[in-house]
DNA sequence: TGATTATATAAGCAGATGGTTATATACTAG
DNA sequence: CTAGTATATAACCATCTGCTTATATAATCA
């Protein structure tokens, strides 16, 4: 595909506000998708719609561990200094996780299968 | 408008290959409607209404000039630093400009006018 | 003035997009 | 194994998009 091709789909994807925010947002953090569906009240089909869209085209990966799959930016992707460009003209979303957090609906894996941490044994959230 | 949703819709803009070709040609240079018509071998009416759509969120302006309405970046754009970080990564498509001054295509108002040049006197191409 | 050229607008249409609900799949925990 | 949780996929639908053709508007020129 020429580069101007490549590039016009990718801003396309980039051109919707839901994911925007979730290039936004993984731009410093990976997150899974029941996070997604809590942070924009939106169906979880209606999120894994967009992610599949993401994952598609390269701009994001997954990572699936315990029963959660978390996803990520793909830094390795041919437009990724692009991406990044535009990603670093919008204001920090990580406000938004923090107030995920404060609810209790952060996500932390890692405590859970015990690899990284002592505490929050029993619950699927991280604090 | 929140800045992540005046982004969205910009890239949603900019996320179609005809358009972002025009905001690259006028990078860098002045065009005109029938230009563009020429260039990308498209009906006028869908030229105008690709950049009907890139003048009503301001990305581009026109200049009336002549029988012909010339259009321009809008530098003056809030989000004209975030466009033009993008159009830098695409490769020049100075070649095409090239091609239709080659082939008599290119549209001179200017030594029409009479304003800035000699020559040309009763045509309307520039070369 | 009337013909020509350049551009814009309107209407219509096929295909894309983004959401929904229903359901399938996969993993965990008891 | 069974129930519960997380995610993906399918089917459907309303709206949006980008083109087309037809027509309107505007400027130039003979």
């Amino acid at each position: 595909m020429l580069p101007i091709e490549e590039t016009a789909s990718i801003l396309k994807l980039m051109g919707d506000k839901t994911r925007l925010t979730m290039l936004k947002l993984l731009e410093g953090d990976t997150c899974c998708v029941c996070e997604f569906v809590e942070l924009f009240g939106m169906s979880q089909p209606a999120i894994s719609q967009h992610l599949r869209k993401l994952k598609d085209v390269g701009l994001v990966k997954e990572d699936k561990r315990h029963q959660w799959v978390f996803y990520y930016l793909n830094e390795d992707h041919d437009l990724y200094p692009m991406v990044e460009r535009v990603l670093s003209t919008l204001p920090s979303q990580q406000e938004k996780l923090l107030q995920l957090t404060e609810d209790g609906k952060r996500i932390d894996c890692c405590s859970i299968k015990g690899e990284n941490s002592q505490d929050d044994k029993g619950t699927n959230v991280r604090d």
